[in-house]
DNA sequence: CGAGTTTGACCGGCGC
DNA sequence: GCGCCGGTCAAACTCG
């Protein structure tokens, strides 16, 4: 599908990605000072990801716990922007000899990659529109099939998910509306939008070029609905008790028809400690259907994953990896000059 | 027939 | 200014 030219053109240029840029999409101030790292969760826990609302938070909070000694905040997330061009950030699973590694050229570049190009034209989003709009009514004169001109980018998750099957469901329902090759990777990049109307969530889903059995998911924007809009896969949210501070609030997800099986979670050894020493670490879901406007609360009780611990362990189906691995503020733009 | 996917073309940003 | 590349559009197509 994609242009054979483009195609040719990716596998053949094999120039370095930078990776000194900034993730500079508007990333909660949560975010700041943090950069990407590791995660392995059981499916449903990237649902909770994507959909924040106003009680509950994101797991990015695992990064402001006040538990967390600042080596373990790197361990997680290294700063995409310290990352030393062969810097490796490794977490070996615990089934196997193999290691995820945090090279500069996949996922840290993706994001690099985005930053590269927008991190100033996001600035100019957020203090010079008057620009932008003469810009986009150039556009215009072009391509009347612009319809929305200024674009306001929003705030983007990027994950890392081992697993074969290259389009994980999260429970929300996507539709697809487009595909190109990337450069320096074999494997397209495939886009996608929240069905939902209204909603202005997207989701790229491509594979790493190193690791063809990590599929980098990345969402842009937050779901304007409740979760799921549209029940795919009999994901049902238990909202049993409202809690700020002792009560669960907890999803349930069964699955109904994946016929592919995934081996079990490889839960890094590290983020497996996260996950189950704290259910503080979890989500709320109070409020499921408020806007899932906030990214950064303060600490509440939250369930990262489907309630029962034991799920942790057993097939969590397609999610069953999923390693968060780039959030960045603005802040090391700084930093990288 | 509607929803979703494919795919070629187009656009804008960025680096050289 | 030009070419590369990521992102998006939209018509055609497929599928249930």
């Amino acid at each position: 599908m994609e242009k054979k030219p483009d195609h040719s053109k990716s596998n053949s240029d094999n120039s370095n990605i930078m990776t000194s840029t900034t993730f500079s999409d508007q990333i909660p101030a949560v975010y700041s000072g943090v950069g990407g790292g590791f995660f392995d969760m059981p499916q449903g826990c990237l649902d909770m990801l994507n959909y924040q609302d106003d009680g509950g938070s994101s797991l990015f909070d695992l990064f402001q716990q006040p538990d967390l000694v600042p080596e373990q905040k790197r361990h997680l997330l290294p700063p995409v922007s310290t990352v030393p061009e062969t810097a490796e950030m490794v977490n070996t699973p615990t089934q196997n000899s193999s290691s995820i590694s945090w090279s500069s050229n996949d996922a840290a570049n993706i994001v690099d990659q985005e930053n590269k190009s927008r991190s100033v034209q996001e600035e100019d989003d957020l203090h010079d529109g008057d620009d932008d709009q003469e810009k986009s009514t150039t556009n215009k004169h072009l391509k009347p099939k612009k319809k929305n001109p200024k674009r306001q980018r929003e705030p983007r998750f990027a994950f890392m998910t081992k697993t074969n099957i290259d389009h994980l469901d999260d429970g929300y329902r996507w539709r697809k509306y487009g595909q190109k090759a990337v450069k320096n990777s074999p494997f397209p990049r495939s886009y996608h939008r929240c069905t939902s109307v209204a909603c202005g969530v997207k989701k790229r889903v491509e594979r790493s070029s190193d690791d063809p059995s990590i599929v980098i998911t990345t969402y842009e924007g937050t779901h304007t609905h409740p979760y799921p809009m549209t029940p795919r896969g009999n994901i049902e949210i238990l909202s049993e008790t409202t809690n700020h501070g002792g009560g669960v609030s907890s999803f349930r997800f069964t699955q109904p028809h994946y016929q592919h099986r995934q081996p079990q979670p490889q839960l890094l050894p590290y983020f497996q400690n996260q996950t189950i020493q704290s259910s503080s670490l979890g989500f709320n879901t109070t409020n499921a259907s408020a806007h899932p406007s906030s990214y950064s609360h303060p600490l509440h009780e939250r369930r990262f994953c489907p309630s029962s611990s034991s799920t942790l362990l057993r097939d969590h189906g397609l999610l069953e990896d999923v390693i968060q691995f780039q959030f960045q503020n603005d802040k090391p733009k700084e930093e990288q000059n």
